[in-house]
DNA sequence: TTGTAGGCGTTATCAG
DNA sequence: CTGATAACGCCTACAA
């Protein structure tokens, strides 16, 4: 699928460089240079750049104006090997295509480039070969902390992640544990939350769709211990194994059927599995949620969207992602916040399907 | 919505280290701690590293097997600022919420990583103004080479990247004059093959609806031209602005309905609009596609999981990150490609809403 | 095939 | 408040 005959032109839009201005120069700028201009010595241009308060008044603008009339941009690399600082973050996250953990991301970094930090973007794929390699690769590149959306299991990863001496922030669960900093949420609770949802709806026989390790165990045994509490009978618990697409959800839902039974509700542990069950059962000829309610955990974009919408568990992951690099900078700021262990609120979604 | 009442605390699974197997050390080891140990020079190590043809087997093998047991990186830093060269690759993103953007960069660092780049991802976010910040940055960061999720249309930034003297890698468009390297797809074609379509179908009253820059204006401009040619009669272009989810491609298609005027069939440049548009258009008791044709483009997630499916004009965008990252490799190994510009197929995909 | 000398651009340290 | 000096760890250039 590479080379086709003969692709037309596009013919995209250029817009014309405004007058004046001219283009920024080919070879970078050393800090010498800028000093010689501003007639000072190359240390001081450094430190109006790291400590601009330990500098004079007007040294420092005139130092300012050179730097902003260059476009000088100091060279990390010299930075970071002389400081032994680097200014690169790197989020691990365990698939790159989630909604969620990209909101999380996203509000990580813009939370932290504002204050001259570069966040990398590494994948995990829910392996842990894979993240003793990404792990692995830490040791070379020497960042100033690591950010995961999820939580370390692998004993041998967390001592070496400890190890790193640098601030490590674990995500989306909330372990009494976490190897350093921790924005969680209690998927434990969330589990609970949804048997208690699915009683109050006054459904009885109930089922369990979910990966069987990792967060999807965790709200399964939420699950699991509070439908025991409230009278409530988990008929079956279905364990799938990665999440590729609603597809998994289909699958899961057949083999539930296939399980017999009566079934009042089912709990999916993620809403791309609770969104394909949904539209197996509604292929079926399934009422939801007459015949039977379905219960997410996520708040994918594709829960609104279904008829009817799936009713869900929620949280803000894009907070997760704020509150982690809120951490970070205090952190790195010497004045460590009091509680580096923060938890986000869970919320449920009413949309119809319970 | 922070700190809630009293989260439960999750019971994450610990697995237990494997016996042996010690965790590497804190403190990261020097090139010269490792040539001591092998009984070399630090150069004959770094040369191990990166022309181990260079070297004796003998003495190689041995200076191996010391980096194995101790784990030794080297440090990216003082490489990148001795060789002039580092091994970071930014990828710019548009949406990092994309499905199609995250499979091409991730195949793009799929290629790349084993080769020992690393790939850092930032978003551009649609905006002139944030792709003018971020190329400012890169002046900083100094990386091996850029990739972006589009092309550059802003001339200034244009002359920016040039003047990086780096490889830049232009995508998901096929304009007549790259900045360097390209691997595109002709949006001119893929909307002529959207009014192809429509015409084979029977359509005649066709309509538009998609960004009124950028690629979705190749593809307008490509469905006009082609239209015209088949005897099709355009008969409204609904423009929206930055698209945030299936939402505008329903009030889309609601203006499109208030212009009125009957329509046969509509043309969306993407499929979250195109999503949008079909659930609008169910909801106001029209039947797809006898009442009203919709064709999409992108082929993303939701399109195969609505009903009908959605007929959508796809490519391989996982190709684009591989074809791109290829080229890189071709280029920055002194090697280069014949062609820096390639092209990726258009390929329809056939499901009912046509 | 291996080694020696020196410097990449910055900032820590200490002195003025 | 500012500056001189040296070193961060590695790799290019040249020499043996």
């Amino acid at each position: 699928m590479t080379a086709p005959a003969k692709p037309t032109y596009d013919d995209v839009l250029r817009i014309p460089a405004p007058p004046g201005r001219g283009a920024a120069a080919g070879r970078p700028l050393r800090i010498e240079e800028v000093a010689e201009r501003a007639g000072v010595a190359p240390i001081t241009v450094s430190r109006v750049l790291r400590h601009p308060e330990k500098v004079n008044r007007e040294t420092r603008d005139r130092i300012l104006e050179v730097i902003e009339a260059t476009g000088y941009a100091s060279n990390p690399h010299a930075r970071a090997l002389r400081s032994g600082r680097s200014n690169v973050v790197v989020a691990f996250v365990s698939n790159i295509l989630s909604q969620q953990f990209g909101l999380a991301v996203r509000s990580f970094a813009a939370t932290l480039e504002p204050e001259g930090f570069e966040v990398l973007v590494g994948q995990t794929s829910y392996s842990y070969a894979k993240e003793v390699a990404m792990i692995q690769s830490l040791r070379g590149i020497r960042p100033a902390a690591v950010m995961f959306t999820g939580v370390i299991e692998l004993h041998e990863n967390r001592a070496a992640l400890a190890e790193l001496g640098i601030p490590v922030i674990e995500t989306w669960a909330f372990p009494r544990d976490p190897i350093d900093m921790l924005v969680g949420l209690s998927n434990t609770d969330a589990g609970a939350m949804a048997a208690r949802r699915l009683a109050d709806a006054g459904h009885r026989r109930v089922a369990f769709i979910g990966r069987s390790s990792g967060r999807g165990a965790l709200r399964r045994d939420g699950f699991r211990a509070a439908a025991a509490e409230l009278g409530l009978d988990v008929v079956h618990e279905i364990g799938v194994g990665e999440i590729t697409g609603l597809v998994d959800g289909r699958a899961a839902f057949t083999a539930l059927l296939d399980r017999g039974g009566r079934i009042d509700a089912v709990f999916c542990a993620n809403d791309l599995l609770a969104t394909g069950a949904l539209i197996e059962a509604r292929s079926r000829g399934l009422t939801v949620p007459r015949d039977l309610a379905v219960l997410g955990f996520g708040d994918n974009d594709v829960a609104d969207q279904i008829t009817p919408g799936l009713t869900t568990i929620t949280f803000d992951s894009a907070a997760i992602g704020r509150i982690a690099g809120e951490l970070l900078l205090a952190r790195l700021s010497d004045t460590p916040s009091a509680e580096p262990r923060r938890a986000v609120e869970l919320a449920l979604v009413e949309r119809g399907s319970v």
